[in-house]
DNA sequence: CTGAAAGCGCTTACAG
DNA sequence: CTGAAAGCGCTTACAG
């Protein structure tokens, strides 16, 4: 900067004021140092500006979650960072790796570079006051979780609503033996799995179905250990007549084992989350999505409004999951009550 | 800092002595020093420091990609993240939407953020000049795309070894009649997709079939084109008994219109790019599969090397494509030749 | 319309 | 083992 302001032979001061856009500067002079900045190839260094700026802003965000490669994560990430640069603002991105520890560091290591603020997919969904008292005065929103047991902006799907929805969706086509297959999450304690379980039980509760009707295996910790457990399912008797898989791997070793058995096209089966060309498995697996995009974008916009002063409560962000038909899900019980189904309540 | 250093009673000196774990302080000092930071709850302004810091680093890395929610950016950045972190870096990632304006753009921003070097994933292979230029001093890499006409680091896929392998490995079964089913990328000068071709197309012509002898698709545009095209094909005489799709939305493409002619058994795929749940379809699809995860790693490496002080003449690093056997391309011809096929030079 | 002075929070080069 | 002074490249608050 003060080579460019020695050659354009002005001060500094008009130098910043031309980067900066600011007025009051004569066209001649903007001319001269335009140039100036052509012939040094000069750039400006955003950190030591950032150092002395009136607001304090660095017009950084840090971005940190449990795994940025897998696709929920990644889509989040492209849709925040769609946003960041529209606001110049870059984008920090980590991933925790579900260590608790780690996360605190990562924290530590964004607040160190000064970032505006943090989108965080936690690593424990029972340690949210850790990572909000290691933010510490930076904006936090936190992403596919609630916080527990602190207030905090949070933006996450409805995963009871998701549930219950896909649960409803198989008792309009007449079942009335459903299997819920949960797989377990990276972390221990996973909220969304449990609201997933939760939503599910209930519309099936509401649906006059008790508990004891209602297979249920859980921790399918893979999709190898969800092929085995629900190859057995589906030879039980009575045998149930559709499936929930609440996660990917649930899912994964259901299509496997439905296929096995010969079941693929006689057993009806609804996912939760989506994944790449699932239309291309026979029947096409119907799924809910969730809309990993829109809840980037929508963490992204909750942390810009913090960060621009807005001072509400926190608020959680509850974004609908989208039922996707493609086949799997629509095959209807063998014999089918001929007793219509009425959605119960909540609607 | 300052009131650090006033409530620990020591000057400024001692307490940055203290944060860079610097050696000549006292034990009592040191303990002074980390209780006072400790309860001013102080975070080291890593911007600060770096303006002044000896070597010049500022600990950050750009990752720059067309789309970073694509599996194969996904993957590599993750990677990346995981080498980074290991060296305290932090890594700024964006997405430039194969906009050659937007990547300039986003490139001197890195800049202005003093990014210690940028990993690209260029927009346009043919203007890897200008990219080149841009980055003006920062050390540069590229991911996934060789620079044309200017040296540079680069790390990628061995795209016409892979599709030559993939020819291979389908002569190797007995077939003679192997179509080609080409996707554009979303740069139109897609060097990777020329070199698949390149590569498929010498090894059928060493192993003595003709260019007329071997049906190609080009510009399947999207999965529905290529389903539609590939329709087609498979019903033409004479029929290919296999088919090489040179990109995931071919891949698909294929797939469906395999299964929808009933071939899906009788006409053998191979794919280039794993996806996800591969093993889900009847029967499983065999693929190449690239190193996403290994290019991310290499790349970081490469990048470290040089602002490391690496002066070496610019590389282009080639990571082999890996079969991934998984039913569809095993598949033999009805007449398989009786004569057995002997691999072609290069090796 | 323009510029000289002070200072952001640190590190460097030095003196004790 | 410790600290006072200078300066990194910018912006702020001011005076002209």
């Amino acid at each position: 900067m003060r080579h460019v302001a020695a050659l354009a032979g002005v001060g500094t001061k008009t130098v910043s004021r031309v980067v900066n856009g600011e007025p009051n500067v004569s066209a001649a002079t903007i001319e001269r140092v335009r140039h100036a900045i052509e012939r040094l190839h000069y750039q400006p260094n955003l950190d030591a500006a950032n150092l002395k700026r009136a607001n304090g802003r660095t017009l950084t965000l840090g971005f940190l979650v449990g795994n940025l490669a897998d696709p929920f994560s990644a889509a989040a990430l492209r849709a925040i960072e769609e946003e960041a640069w529209e606001r110049k603002t870059a984008v920090i991105s980590a991933s925790h790796d579900y260590d608790p520890q780690r996360e605190l560091e990562i924290i530590n290591n964004f607040r160190g570079r000064c970032a505006d603020g943090i989108i965080l997919g936690p690593a424990s969904g029972r340690h949210s006051f850790r990572a909000l008292e290691a933010a510490r005065g930076t904006s936090l929103v936190f992403l596919g979780a609630l916080p527990m047991g602190v207030p905090g902006d949070a933006v996450t799907t409805d995963n009871a609503a998701g549930a219950g929805q896909a649960a409803d969706h198989l008792l309009r086509l007449g079942h009335r033996r459903i299997a819920y297959c949960g797989t377990v999450a990276a972390t221990a304690d996973d909220v969304a799995a449990e609201e997933r379980y939760r939503g599910f039980m209930e519309k099936l509760g509401q649906a006059g179905i008790t508990a004891r009707d209602i297979p249920v295996l859980q921790n399918l910790q893979d999709a190898e250990t969800a092929r085995h457990d629900i190859a057995r399912l589906i030879q039980s008797s009575p045998r149930p007549t559709a499936i929930f898989t609440a996660g990917t791997a649930g899912t994964a070793g259901a299509i496997k084992a439905l296929r096995e058995s010969g079941m693929n096209n006689s057993i009806a089966l609804v996912g939760f989350d989506d994944f790449p060309l699932a239309d291309l498995v026979d029947p096409g697996i119907t799924v809910f999505a969730q809309d990993a995009e829109g809840i980037g974008r929508i963490a992204a916009e909750t942390l810009f409004a913090r960060m621009d002063g807005f001072s509400g409560e926190p608020a959680t962000h509850l974004i609908p999951a989208t039922l996707k038909e493609r086949g799997s899900g629509e095959i209807r019980p063998r014999s089918a009550s001929r007793r219509p189904y009425v959605a119960a309540g909540i609607s």
